[in-house]
DNA sequence: AGAAATTCGTTAGGAAGCTAACTTTCAGCT
DNA sequence: AGCTGAAAGTTAGCTTCCTAACGAATTTCT
Protein backbone atom coordinates (compact mmCIF):
# COMPACT_ATOMS: atom_id res chain seq x y z
CA UNK A 1 0.00 0.00 0.00
CA UNK A 2 1.31 3.43 -1.08
CA UNK A 3 2.05 5.35 1.94
CA UNK A 4 1.67 8.64 0.46
CA UNK A 5 -1.05 9.48 -1.70
CA UNK A 6 -0.85 11.08 -5.18
CA UNK A 7 -2.05 14.85 -4.82
CA UNK A 8 -4.94 15.77 -6.33
CA UNK A 9 -3.07 17.98 -8.97
CA UNK A 10 -1.08 15.40 -9.90
CA UNK A 11 -3.60 13.14 -10.91
CA UNK A 12 -5.61 16.32 -12.72
CA UNK A 13 -2.42 16.36 -14.80
CA UNK A 14 -1.89 12.83 -15.75
CA UNK A 15 -5.61 12.92 -16.27
CA UNK A 16 -5.00 14.76 -19.28
CA UNK A 17 -2.30 11.31 -20.43
CA UNK A 18 -5.05 8.79 -19.83
CA UNK A 19 -8.67 9.41 -20.45
CA UNK A 20 -10.00 6.55 -18.46
CA UNK A 21 -8.54 8.17 -15.11
CA UNK A 22 -11.11 10.42 -13.66
CA UNK A 23 -9.56 12.25 -10.97
CA UNK A 24 -12.34 12.24 -8.45
CA UNK A 25 -13.03 8.25 -8.78
CA UNK A 26 -9.39 7.55 -8.15
CA UNK A 27 -9.22 9.87 -5.35
CA UNK A 28 -11.51 8.45 -3.35
CA UNK A 29 -10.22 5.14 -4.53
CA UNK A 30 -7.45 6.00 -3.21
CA UNK A 31 -8.27 7.79 0.04
CA UNK A 32 -10.79 4.07 0.75
CA UNK A 33 -7.94 1.93 0.78
CA UNK A 34 -5.48 4.42 2.46
CA UNK A 35 -7.76 5.12 5.19
CA UNK A 36 -8.69 1.96 6.02
CA UNK A 37 -5.29 0.27 5.81
CA UNK A 38 -4.32 2.71 8.46
CA UNK A 39 -6.85 1.75 10.96
CA UNK A 40 -6.20 -2.34 10.06
CA UNK A 41 -2.47 -1.61 10.96
CA UNK A 42 -3.75 -0.42 14.59
CA UNK A 43 -6.28 -3.02 14.86
CA UNK A 44 -2.97 -5.74 14.17
CA UNK A 45 -0.71 -4.19 16.17
CA UNK A 46 -2.97 -4.45 19.31
CA UNK A 47 -4.23 -7.74 18.03
CA UNK A 48 -0.51 -8.69 17.86
CA UNK A 49 0.44 -6.95 21.45
CA UNK A 50 -2.07 -9.74 22.75
CA UNK A 51 -0.36 -12.02 20.91
CA UNK A 52 -2.77 -13.09 18.69
CA UNK A 53 -3.27 -12.68 14.43
CA UNK A 54 -6.27 -10.80 12.60
CA UNK A 55 -6.78 -14.03 11.12
CA UNK A 56 -7.16 -16.05 14.58
CA UNK A 57 -9.25 -13.36 15.93
CA UNK A 58 -11.45 -13.14 13.21
CA UNK A 59 -12.25 -17.54 13.74
CA UNK A 60 -12.64 -16.75 17.77
CA UNK A 61 -15.39 -13.90 16.80
CA UNK A 62 -16.84 -16.32 15.13
CA UNK A 63 -16.82 -19.24 17.72
CA UNK A 64 -17.86 -16.39 20.12
CA UNK A 65 -21.73 -17.26 21.91
CA UNK A 66 -21.65 -20.46 20.09
CA UNK A 67 -20.84 -22.16 23.47
CA UNK A 68 -21.30 -19.08 25.82
CA UNK A 69 -24.90 -19.15 26.80
CA UNK A 70 -24.81 -22.91 27.78
CA UNK A 71 -23.87 -23.10 31.36
CA UNK A 72 -22.85 -26.52 31.92
CA UNK A 73 -21.09 -28.96 29.82
CA UNK A 74 -23.93 -29.19 27.70
CA UNK A 75 -22.44 -30.75 24.38
CA UNK A 76 -22.09 -28.45 21.50
CA UNK A 77 -24.29 -30.11 19.18
CA UNK A 78 -27.31 -28.17 20.86
CA UNK A 79 -28.54 -24.82 19.09
CA UNK A 80 -27.29 -23.88 16.20
CA UNK A 81 -25.71 -20.50 17.02
CA UNK A 82 -22.97 -19.97 14.80
CA UNK A 83 -20.10 -22.07 12.62
CA UNK A 84 -18.86 -24.94 14.38
CA UNK A 85 -16.71 -26.78 11.68
CA UNK A 86 -13.20 -25.67 9.79
CA UNK A 87 -15.17 -25.96 6.84
CA UNK A 88 -17.95 -23.58 7.88
CA UNK A 89 -15.80 -21.27 9.49
CA UNK A 90 -13.39 -21.06 6.55
CA UNK A 91 -16.27 -20.43 4.62
CA UNK A 92 -17.28 -17.39 6.90
CA UNK A 93 -13.69 -16.18 7.26
CA UNK A 94 -13.13 -16.03 3.76
CA UNK A 95 -10.34 -18.16 3.87
CA UNK A 96 -9.59 -21.11 2.40
CA UNK A 97 -9.74 -24.40 4.40
CA UNK A 98 -6.04 -25.20 4.17
CA UNK A 99 -5.62 -22.10 5.72
CA UNK A 100 -8.08 -22.90 8.95
CA UNK A 101 -6.38 -25.79 9.72
CA UNK A 102 -3.58 -23.77 10.54
CA UNK A 103 -5.68 -21.29 12.24
CA UNK A 104 -7.76 -23.58 14.45
CA UNK A 105 -4.03 -25.35 14.58
CA UNK A 106 -2.27 -22.37 16.50
CA UNK A 107 -5.46 -21.97 18.38
CA UNK A 108 -5.21 -25.40 19.74
CA UNK A 109 -2.01 -25.19 20.89
CA UNK A 110 -2.55 -22.00 22.11
CA UNK A 111 -5.19 -23.53 24.26
CA UNK A 112 -7.82 -20.96 22.57
CA UNK A 113 -10.10 -24.34 20.42
CA UNK A 114 -10.42 -27.66 20.96
CA UNK A 115 -11.39 -29.93 17.99
CA UNK A 116 -13.87 -32.99 18.27
CA UNK A 117 -15.06 -35.06 16.21
CA UNK A 118 -18.65 -35.07 15.14
CA UNK A 119 -20.68 -37.32 16.28
CA UNK A 120 -23.02 -38.02 13.13
CA UNK A 121 -20.31 -37.73 10.44
CA UNK A 122 -16.45 -39.02 10.62
CA UNK A 123 -15.14 -36.83 7.80
CA UNK A 124 -16.23 -33.66 10.24
CA UNK A 125 -14.53 -31.59 13.37
CA UNK A 126 -16.13 -29.50 15.64
CA UNK A 127 -14.10 -26.79 16.54
CA UNK A 128 -15.34 -25.30 19.92
CA UNK A 129 -14.35 -22.30 22.33
CA UNK A 130 -12.43 -23.29 25.59
CA UNK A 131 -12.94 -21.42 28.60
CA UNK A 132 -9.67 -19.95 28.01
CA UNK A 133 -10.55 -18.75 24.63
CA UNK A 134 -13.93 -17.25 26.24
CA UNK A 135 -11.60 -15.58 28.99
CA UNK A 136 -9.15 -14.14 26.29
CA UNK A 137 -12.10 -12.28 24.59
CA UNK A 138 -13.79 -10.84 27.43
CA UNK A 139 -10.79 -9.47 28.23
CA UNK A 140 -9.37 -8.26 24.23
CA UNK A 141 -12.93 -7.45 23.41
CA UNK A 142 -13.72 -4.40 25.51
CA UNK A 143 -10.16 -2.86 23.97
CA UNK A 144 -10.97 -3.12 20.36
CA UNK A 145 -14.52 -1.86 20.84
CA UNK A 146 -12.84 1.23 22.53
CA UNK A 147 -10.64 1.16 19.41
CA UNK A 148 -13.27 1.39 17.05
CA UNK A 149 -15.60 4.07 19.12
CA UNK A 150 -11.78 5.91 19.58
CA UNK A 151 -11.57 5.69 15.66
CA UNK A 152 -15.11 6.66 14.77
CA UNK A 153 -14.98 8.99 17.31
CA UNK A 154 -14.26 11.60 15.00
CA UNK A 155 -17.45 11.28 13.31
CA UNK A 156 -20.99 12.30 14.12
CA UNK A 157 -23.46 9.87 14.41
CA UNK A 158 -25.17 11.40 10.74
CA UNK A 159 -21.48 11.01 9.26
CA UNK A 160 -21.20 7.62 10.49
CA UNK A 161 -24.57 6.91 8.73
CA UNK A 162 -23.31 8.47 5.53
CA UNK A 163 -20.25 6.71 5.46
CA UNK A 164 -21.96 3.33 5.66
CA UNK A 165 -24.38 4.17 2.98
CA UNK A 166 -21.33 5.19 0.68
CA UNK A 167 -19.60 2.40 1.64
CA UNK A 168 -22.34 0.46 0.88
CA UNK A 169 -23.32 1.83 -2.41
CA UNK A 170 -18.92 1.10 -3.76
CA UNK A 171 -19.42 -2.71 -2.13
CA UNK A 172 -22.65 -3.41 -4.68
CA UNK A 173 -20.69 -1.82 -7.32
CA UNK A 174 -17.51 -4.70 -6.38
CA UNK A 175 -20.26 -7.46 -6.10
CA UNK A 176 -21.13 -6.75 -9.92
CA UNK A 177 -17.48 -7.22 -10.72
CA UNK A 178 -16.78 -10.32 -12.97
CA UNK A 179 -13.64 -10.54 -10.27
CA UNK A 180 -15.46 -10.08 -7.40
CA UNK A 181 -15.44 -13.08 -4.81
CA UNK A 182 -18.69 -13.01 -3.75
CA UNK A 183 -20.15 -13.30 -7.27
CA UNK A 184 -17.48 -15.56 -9.39
CA UNK A 185 -18.21 -15.92 -12.72
CA UNK A 186 -20.36 -19.64 -12.80
CA UNK A 187 -19.23 -21.77 -15.72
CA UNK A 188 -21.81 -22.05 -18.14
CA UNK A 189 -23.57 -25.66 -18.54
CA UNK B 1 -11.40 -10.15 7.18
CA UNK B 2 -14.63 -11.44 8.30
CA UNK B 3 -16.99 -12.04 5.05
CA UNK B 4 -19.92 -12.00 6.64
CA UNK B 5 -20.75 -8.43 9.10
CA UNK B 6 -22.53 -9.01 12.04
CA UNK B 7 -26.21 -7.60 11.36
CA UNK B 8 -26.76 -4.04 13.48
CA UNK B 9 -28.99 -5.65 16.08
CA UNK B 10 -26.52 -8.46 16.85
CA UNK B 11 -24.26 -5.39 17.91
CA UNK B 12 -27.30 -4.06 19.79
CA UNK B 13 -27.49 -6.77 21.60
CA UNK B 14 -23.83 -6.67 21.82
CA UNK B 15 -23.85 -3.65 23.54
CA UNK B 16 -25.68 -4.19 26.24
CA UNK B 17 -23.20 -6.62 27.65
CA UNK B 18 -19.92 -4.56 26.92
CA UNK B 19 -20.33 -0.87 27.63
CA UNK B 20 -17.51 -0.25 25.90
CA UNK B 21 -19.31 -1.18 22.17
CA UNK B 22 -20.77 1.39 20.51
CA UNK B 23 -22.58 0.11 17.89
CA UNK B 24 -22.99 3.03 14.82
CA UNK B 25 -19.19 3.36 15.87
CA UNK B 26 -18.27 -0.87 15.55
CA UNK B 27 -20.59 -0.67 12.30
CA UNK B 28 -18.77 2.26 10.25
CA UNK B 29 -15.81 0.59 11.79
CA UNK B 30 -16.07 -3.07 9.90
CA UNK B 31 -18.15 -1.66 6.87
CA UNK B 32 -14.94 0.44 5.84
CA UNK B 33 -12.61 -2.52 6.60
CA UNK B 34 -14.66 -4.88 4.78
CA UNK B 35 -15.41 -2.51 1.67
CA UNK B 36 -12.24 -1.74 1.28
CA UNK B 37 -11.16 -5.58 1.39
CA UNK B 38 -13.37 -5.90 -1.76
CA UNK B 39 -11.95 -3.15 -3.51
CA UNK B 40 -8.42 -3.85 -2.52
CA UNK B 41 -9.11 -7.83 -3.71
CA UNK B 42 -10.42 -7.38 -7.17
CA UNK B 43 -7.80 -4.76 -8.04
CA UNK B 44 -5.53 -7.63 -6.79
CA UNK B 45 -7.05 -10.27 -8.88
CA UNK B 46 -6.67 -7.61 -11.66
CA UNK B 47 -3.15 -7.08 -11.25
CA UNK B 48 -2.63 -10.94 -10.72
CA UNK B 49 -4.36 -11.71 -13.87
CA UNK B 50 -1.57 -9.61 -15.46
CA UNK B 51 1.58 -11.35 -13.36
CA UNK B 52 2.70 -8.56 -11.04
CA UNK B 53 1.64 -8.79 -7.50
CA UNK B 54 0.43 -5.21 -5.88
CA UNK B 55 3.60 -4.62 -4.02
CA UNK B 56 5.44 -4.68 -7.27
CA UNK B 57 2.89 -2.27 -8.78
CA UNK B 58 3.46 -0.25 -6.27
CA UNK B 59 7.33 0.51 -7.00
CA UNK B 60 6.44 0.98 -10.40
CA UNK B 61 4.00 3.37 -9.73
CA UNK B 62 6.76 4.70 -7.61
CA UNK B 63 9.21 5.08 -10.25
CA UNK B 64 6.42 6.53 -12.76
CA UNK B 65 7.65 9.07 -14.94
CA UNK B 66 10.95 9.19 -13.03
CA UNK B 67 12.55 8.27 -16.52
CA UNK B 68 9.41 9.07 -18.34
CA UNK B 69 10.16 12.80 -19.63
CA UNK B 70 13.55 12.15 -21.05
CA UNK B 71 13.39 11.13 -24.50
CA UNK B 72 17.00 9.81 -25.21
CA UNK B 73 19.09 7.68 -22.85
CA UNK B 74 20.16 10.65 -20.40
CA UNK B 75 21.58 8.93 -16.95
CA UNK B 76 18.98 8.96 -14.38
CA UNK B 77 20.85 11.51 -12.30
CA UNK B 78 19.21 14.65 -13.83
CA UNK B 79 15.82 15.80 -12.73
CA UNK B 80 14.71 15.09 -8.91
CA UNK B 81 11.19 13.92 -10.03
CA UNK B 82 10.71 10.31 -7.75
CA UNK B 83 12.22 8.31 -5.86
CA UNK B 84 14.78 6.53 -6.79
CA UNK B 85 16.77 4.25 -4.16
CA UNK B 86 15.26 1.44 -2.64
CA UNK B 87 15.52 3.05 0.58
CA UNK B 88 13.24 6.17 -1.00
CA UNK B 89 11.00 3.16 -2.65
CA UNK B 90 10.71 1.16 0.57
CA UNK B 91 9.74 4.28 2.98
CA UNK B 92 7.46 6.17 0.40
CA UNK B 93 5.53 2.06 -0.40
CA UNK B 94 5.49 2.10 3.55
CA UNK B 95 7.74 -1.47 3.49
CA UNK B 96 10.77 -2.09 4.90
CA UNK B 97 13.95 -2.26 3.21
CA UNK B 98 14.66 -5.78 3.23
CA UNK B 99 10.80 -6.34 1.57
CA UNK B 100 11.95 -3.39 -0.93
CA UNK B 101 15.26 -5.45 -2.20
CA UNK B 102 12.95 -8.50 -2.81
CA UNK B 103 10.19 -6.43 -4.98
CA UNK B 104 13.33 -5.14 -7.10
CA UNK B 105 14.91 -8.15 -7.47
CA UNK B 106 11.58 -9.70 -8.73
CA UNK B 107 11.05 -6.23 -11.02
CA UNK B 108 14.60 -6.92 -12.38
CA UNK B 109 14.26 -10.40 -13.16
CA UNK B 110 10.92 -9.63 -15.28
CA UNK B 111 12.91 -6.54 -16.91
CA UNK B 112 10.72 -4.06 -15.71
CA UNK B 113 13.38 -1.91 -13.49
CA UNK B 114 17.44 -1.99 -13.50
CA UNK B 115 19.59 -1.28 -10.45
CA UNK B 116 22.76 1.04 -11.20
CA UNK B 117 25.40 2.12 -9.23
CA UNK B 118 25.34 5.63 -7.48
CA UNK B 119 28.84 7.21 -8.87
CA UNK B 120 28.36 9.52 -5.86
CA UNK B 121 27.75 6.85 -2.83
CA UNK B 122 28.95 3.60 -3.55
CA UNK B 123 26.75 2.20 -0.97
CA UNK B 124 23.41 3.13 -2.88
CA UNK B 125 21.73 2.22 -5.96
CA UNK B 126 19.41 3.97 -8.15
CA UNK B 127 16.55 2.09 -9.32
CA UNK B 128 15.31 2.80 -13.03
CA UNK B 129 12.27 2.17 -15.33
CA UNK B 130 12.99 0.31 -18.19
CA UNK B 131 11.31 0.76 -21.66
CA UNK B 132 9.36 -2.65 -20.68
CA UNK B 133 8.71 -1.46 -17.41
CA UNK B 134 6.91 1.63 -18.88
CA UNK B 135 5.27 -0.20 -21.62
CA UNK B 136 4.22 -2.73 -19.02
CA UNK B 137 2.21 0.59 -17.26
CA UNK B 138 1.29 2.30 -20.16
CA UNK B 139 -0.84 -1.21 -21.14
CA UNK B 140 -2.17 -1.39 -17.78
CA UNK B 141 -2.65 1.66 -15.92
CA UNK B 142 -5.83 2.62 -18.27
CA UNK B 143 -7.29 -0.68 -16.82
CA UNK B 144 -6.20 0.38 -13.20
CA UNK B 145 -7.84 3.53 -13.83
CA UNK B 146 -11.07 2.41 -15.28
CA UNK B 147 -11.54 -0.12 -12.72
CA UNK B 148 -11.22 2.80 -9.85
CA UNK B 149 -13.69 5.12 -12.21
CA UNK B 150 -16.19 1.73 -12.39
CA UNK B 151 -15.41 1.05 -8.77
CA UNK B 152 -16.36 4.80 -7.64
CA UNK B 153 -19.23 4.91 -10.33
CA UNK B 154 -21.98 4.29 -7.54
CA UNK B 155 -21.13 7.42 -6.07
CA UNK B 156 -22.09 11.04 -7.38
CA UNK B 157 -19.35 13.82 -7.80
CA UNK B 158 -20.71 15.43 -4.30
CA UNK B 159 -20.91 11.57 -2.66
CA UNK B 160 -17.28 11.13 -3.75
CA UNK B 161 -16.51 14.43 -1.68
CA UNK B 162 -18.41 13.46 0.80
CA UNK B 163 -16.18 9.98 0.99
CA UNK B 164 -13.05 11.66 1.04
CA UNK B 165 -13.96 14.63 3.65
CA UNK B 166 -15.28 11.39 6.09
CA UNK B 167 -12.72 9.18 5.37
CA UNK B 168 -9.84 12.01 5.96
CA UNK B 169 -11.52 12.44 9.28
CA UNK B 170 -10.80 9.18 10.19
CA UNK B 171 -7.60 8.85 8.94
CA UNK B 172 -6.38 12.05 11.11
CA UNK B 173 -7.92 9.63 13.78
CA UNK B 174 -5.66 7.09 13.87
CA UNK B 175 -2.78 9.09 13.00
CA UNK B 176 -3.01 10.55 16.52
CA UNK B 177 -3.28 6.82 17.89
CA UNK B 178 -0.14 5.83 20.00
CA UNK B 179 0.51 2.69 17.90
CA UNK B 180 -0.15 4.32 14.39
CA UNK B 181 2.87 4.27 11.71
CA UNK B 182 2.43 7.66 11.48
CA UNK B 183 3.09 9.00 14.56
CA UNK B 184 5.20 6.26 16.26
CA UNK B 185 5.77 6.98 20.15
CA UNK B 186 8.92 8.66 19.94
CA UNK B 187 11.52 7.65 23.17
CA UNK B 188 11.90 10.38 25.67
CA UNK B 189 15.43 11.73 25.32
C1' DA C 1 -25.55 -53.25 -3.44
C1' DG C 2 -21.76 -51.03 -5.64
C1' DA C 3 -19.29 -47.50 -8.60
C1' DA C 4 -18.71 -42.52 -9.11
C1' DA C 5 -18.68 -38.04 -7.51
C1' DT C 6 -18.41 -34.99 -3.72
C1' DT C 7 -16.94 -33.22 0.74
C1' DC C 8 -14.01 -33.33 4.80
C1' DG C 9 -9.58 -32.01 6.85
C1' DT C 10 -4.79 -32.18 5.98
C1' DT C 11 -0.19 -31.84 3.86
C1' DA C 12 3.36 -29.84 0.72
C1' DG C 13 5.18 -26.10 -1.54
C1' DG C 14 5.05 -21.13 -2.98
C1' DA C 15 4.50 -15.88 -2.55
C1' DA C 16 4.90 -11.69 0.12
C1' DG C 17 5.50 -9.42 4.08
C1' DC C 18 8.15 -8.90 8.55
C1' DT C 19 12.45 -8.63 12.07
C1' DA C 20 17.22 -9.27 13.14
C1' DA C 21 21.76 -9.61 11.91
C1' DC C 22 25.37 -8.84 8.61
C1' DT C 23 28.95 -6.35 5.20
C1' DT C 24 30.21 -2.31 2.96
C1' DT C 25 30.53 2.50 2.78
C1' DC C 26 30.27 7.02 4.38
C1' DA C 27 30.26 10.99 7.94
C1' DG C 28 31.76 13.05 12.28
C1' DC C 29 34.99 13.53 15.89
C1' DT C 30 39.41 13.98 18.13
C1' DA D 1 44.87 10.11 10.04
C1' DG D 2 41.96 6.97 12.65
C1' DC D 3 38.14 5.41 15.38
C1' DT D 4 33.10 5.44 16.13
C1' DG D 5 28.53 5.59 14.64
C1' DA D 6 25.13 5.51 11.23
C1' DA D 7 23.12 4.30 6.78
C1' DA D 8 22.55 1.30 2.41
C1' DG D 9 21.45 -3.02 0.70
C1' DT D 10 21.33 -7.84 1.51
C1' DT D 11 20.56 -12.33 3.69
C1' DA D 12 18.29 -15.73 6.72
C1' DG D 13 14.44 -17.26 9.05
C1' DC D 14 9.62 -16.50 10.53
C1' DT D 15 4.47 -15.73 9.70
C1' DT D 16 0.31 -15.92 7.13
C1' DC D 17 -1.88 -16.48 3.41
C1' DC D 18 -2.53 -19.14 -1.04
C1' DT D 19 -3.15 -23.38 -4.59
C1' DA D 20 -2.84 -28.23 -5.64
C1' DA D 21 -3.13 -32.74 -4.40
C1' DC D 22 -4.19 -36.30 -1.24
C1' DG D 23 -6.75 -40.21 1.73
C1' DA D 24 -10.90 -41.00 4.30
C1' DA D 25 -15.78 -40.76 4.67
C1' DT D 26 -20.19 -39.84 2.74
C1' DT D 27 -23.75 -39.25 -0.75
C1' DT D 28 -25.67 -40.17 -5.29
C1' DC D 29 -26.81 -42.74 -9.19
C1' DT D 30 -27.70 -47.03 -11.41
Amino acid sequence: MLKDLPRYECLLEAAREFPDLDPTAAEAYLHLLRTADDVFAISDAQLAAHGISHGRFGVLMLLWRTSAPRTGDVPITQGPCGPRTPAELADAAGVTRATMTGLVDTLERDGFVVREPDPSDRRMLLVRLTRKGENFLARFLPIHFRYAREVMGALSEAERKTLVRLLGKVQQQTARHPLSRSAPVAKSA
